[in-house]
DNA sequence: TGTATATTGTTAAAAATTTCACTATGCACC
DNA sequence: GGTGCATAGTGAAATTTTTAACAATATACA
């Protein structure tokens, strides 16, 4: 019998568990009912040990001899996740990357709902897009206050990042998820997740360069 | 005296790298001539060691007693990592996303310059964006081979992302930066970085929960 | 010129993560 | 019901990554 444990998840567990959800998503719409660690794991680019490590710290989700059944697998990685309910986001900064974002509908699709964007530019105080009216900055902490806001998104540009982050932490926000190439310091109750996709490129290119001189060893 | 070692060097230094570059250039701007190692660290929100655990892969650019000259440290970086070149970029997939990337300038500030754009929507064909005009992607091996393209974007929705790279791959693309929620199959030699940030966002509201059952305790 | 101080580069230890190997168990078929 | 096969769960080993500790050395100043 599996015992709740009090560990630490890696955070590589809970990337990698998101994959596995949208990997198990692909196989359900074809059909597959049950599905073994090493075709998951062969399908998600690891080591299906790695998969039911990874299970492992959430619970018994498979049926020895047998696999996973490919559902129930599905929704019980989305409840360990929190994936199973809905979480209000605000944005702070529309520029290019925070227009994409407001009308990316996955992000809706995968329960986090945009509530509110804000900006300090006046020329766009105002706008509305994805259905979304722009607002000032200044209204963002009373706004995430009244509407319960637990997450806020920082879109802004590099310089403006920490000032954004004062704003949300002011809202009593839980977490924020900085899209500005700039770190930010937030107290410690504040959950602090940084994307810089130019990191991925450089990775890539950085990999293509050793790959060509490994090649001419 | 520092040896060239062939060490393999963790992705995770890579990404870092790219983050000591920001701080430096943000600390350049101050005017901030010398910084330690512990300084940097404490503004990377990393430890002092690791820094130099990571700089060590690539040579010595410190000054014992004293710390690292910030231009100096931030130019050798950047030559370590292949930043100091520039790389042609195609696009593929010309979505809410895809526009954003087109739109974005700190990707072409940091070297990267996106030289075409795909899309098989013939709607959206000949439109331009931010001075690019979005081709028919049948012609893309033709183009990327002609161009000399290395890095290919895929921006397309999830079930597309597939036959994406089988074009970038044709094209003879050395590396592929995915921002498609899906695995994709490459050979061997084509480097494939995954970019879904809708992972992180699960990662914040994971932790967000997981601090509030911690204070429960 | 010597001494104190600061701080890097580097080796060793610790911690975390991944992979392996094996045990347990469920199912299918005789 | 028993037997063989497939595959999850799990503890240990291997590997990787991070952190700590310290030796080397540059600067400042007596």
């Amino acid at each position: 019998m599996h015992l709740q444990k009090y560990e630490r998840i890696p955070r590589a567990t809970i990337a990698r568990l998101a994959v596995y959800v949208q990997e198990l998503e692909v196989m359900e719409q074809q059909g597959i009912k049950v599905i073994s660690s090493e075709k998951l794991a062969w399908s998600c680019g690891v080591n299906p040990s790695q998969i039911r490590k990874d299970l492992a710290y959430f619970g018994e989700f498979g049926v020895r001899g047998v696999g996973y059944y490919v559902y129930e697998l599905r929704e019980a990685i989305k409840q360990s996740l929190g994936m199973d309910r809905t979480w209000n986001v605000v944005m702070v900064g529309v520029g290019n990357l925070g227009r994409a974002l407001l009308r990316h509908h996955l992000l809706r699709k995968r329960g986090f709902v945009i509530v509110a964007a804000f900006d300090c530019d006046p020329f766009k105080i105002g706008e509305e897009i994805a259905g979304i009216e722009v607002q000032c900055t200044s209204k963002l902490p009373q706004s995430t206050i009244d509407m319960g806001v637990e997450i806020g998104i920082i879109t802004t540009p590099p310089e403006r990042a920490q000032r954004a982050a004062n704003y949300l932490i002011e809202g009593g926000i839980k977490g924020i998820v900085n899209f500005a190439p700039s770190r930010i310091t937030a107290p410690e109750n504040v959950v602090v997740e940084y994307v810089d996709f130019i990191h991925n490129l450089f990775s890539v290119a950085f990999n293509i360069t050793q790959h060509q001189i490994k090649g001419l060893l």
